[in-house]
DNA sequence: GTTTGACCTTGACGCTGCGTCAACTTCTAG
DNA sequence: CTAGAAGTTGACGCAGCGTCAAGGTCAAAC
């Protein structure tokens, strides 16, 4: 079976001009060219490309797909890297949907980014409320440490106290006690989460501070409006409260 | 907060340039600039940003992200659209990297990619075959029907029929019978994706050849070589066949 | 046999989305 | 006061095609 240009651009959803340029850059040759010119492709070449627009939807140059091409001795290790390739980009999209779709029920709800808030204690817009209870030096390197990531990065880091909180609200709905083993893995995972900010206390290893904070993090969740809604309301605030109390008295 | 063109340009994966040309094509202007002529950007601006490399990363013109930006009287209108563009997205590579998988699979055990021989009724490899069964007519039409349809439009094609091997399979371990009402809704599903071929007797009622055909196919998937192993091992394409015919005895 | 219209070819120029100097100014730190 | 890092505005370049232009080729109709 052959195809003319025309035949493969149209199925391909692209132009004949497209299959004309990947011919002159050496990206993909007809498999024969008649003796007035014409270009036929052979599913071969049908195959190839294939491969070629998927590359080139991930956004690669076209000298890097032929790279690949190339280099692909092997077939298979070529269809696993894509493979990785391929669910990377879902893992980012899939990231990105629920960021945005958080953004949206925090719009809807008028109320901030809750992660502004999470990030309260910690963002430049609480600078004085920061510096008063923590010092000048905590204030400086976890605003420094924020800033000197990139856009993914924090987002990143967003997402993961997201699933912190969501993991948080389950629980509580589940009725579970704040001393059980789950709401104390919980309130572990919570303090791993906080040490990661650099010139925090609990970063710092300064356990008096740490629990202090810990516990003034808890009564705020309950206390502070600015927290208010995070985690779903007032029923799971105070169960956050209570599960961050008892792990900062007996496991930190 | 503020950030300067480096800054935000560093945080975002970016590079000034690009931000100065964002600024000069009207999609992104600073939120404030100096005396000096340096542009300083604001969170909002930020936000604009991400939106802006979001829908980048889709592969939208910067011209068409400008449109939308404008068009978006109601941010979460913009929002929810956004979503569902990432959605589709990402069922998109969801596909693709099942169809990969199966090609690497495919290749691995050293068989021929499934859906070949899936088609094998109906492909032009086996043209013989199929005049010789269903005439010279059906061969044409359904040829035509598969070379007029997009490399995207083969591929989900492709990839129904996979999901529909894969839950012959899953209902053949489950160990239920081919009489059961799963088993026989699965023959249902199978029929009606066997009468999306145009030129087939499925697809043009005629009922006699249909049933004979539904049988055939289920013979072949059990004693056909090209078929061994599609339905994982002989138990599996047993039951299918099992499952297809009594379909074809008492329901059509 | 010729004509018509669809499809093929090779240039060649244009556009987008930046990368990359160049030439110069401004801010920051010692 | 001076070095160096970072800012500015041009201006040119490059990839990946879109889009004519100026023709050859083919299949079918007349």
């Amino acid at each position: 079976m052959e195809w003319t240009i025309q035949e493969l651009a149209a199925r391909a959803g692209i132009t004949s001009r497209t299959l004309r340029h990947y011919d002159r850059v050496g990206l993909l040759a007809p498999s024969r060219v008649g003796p007035n010119g014409y270009r036929y492709y052979d599913p071969t070449a049908v195959a190839r490309l294939q491969r070629i627009l998927l590359m080139r939807r991930l956004g690669m140059g076209l000298s890097a797909i032929a790279e690949v091409l190339a280099d692909e001795v092997d077939t298979c290790d070529g269809l696993r890297a894509h493979i990785g390739e391929l669910e990377e980009e879902r893992d980012r999209i899939e990231r990105q949907i629920r960021s945005v779709r958080h953004t949206l029920e925090a719009l809807r709800s008028g109320a901030e980014p809750r992660m502004d808030v999470m990030l309260a204690g910690f963002n430049d817009r609480y600078k004085d409320e920061v510096v008063s209870r923590w010092g000048e030096r905590a204030f400086q390197v976890s605003n420094d440490w924020w800033h000197g990531k990139t856009l993914d990065q924090q987002q990143a880091w967003k997402q993961a106290a997201e699933d912190l909180v969501a993991a948080w609200v389950t629980a509580a709905k589940a009725e579970v006690s704040p001393t059980s083993e789950h709401a104390q893995s919980l309130a572990a995972r919570h303090v791993r989460w906080l040490s990661q900010i650099p010139g925090t206390p609990t970063a710092e290893g300064d356990r008096e501070r740490s629990i202090e904070m810990v516990k003034c993090l808890g009564d705020m969740y309950v206390d502070d409006p600015r927290f208010a809604g995070m985690y779903d309301d007032a029923a799971g605030a105070t169960f956050v409260r209570d599960a961050l109390h008892v792990y900062a008295r007996t496991r930190m």
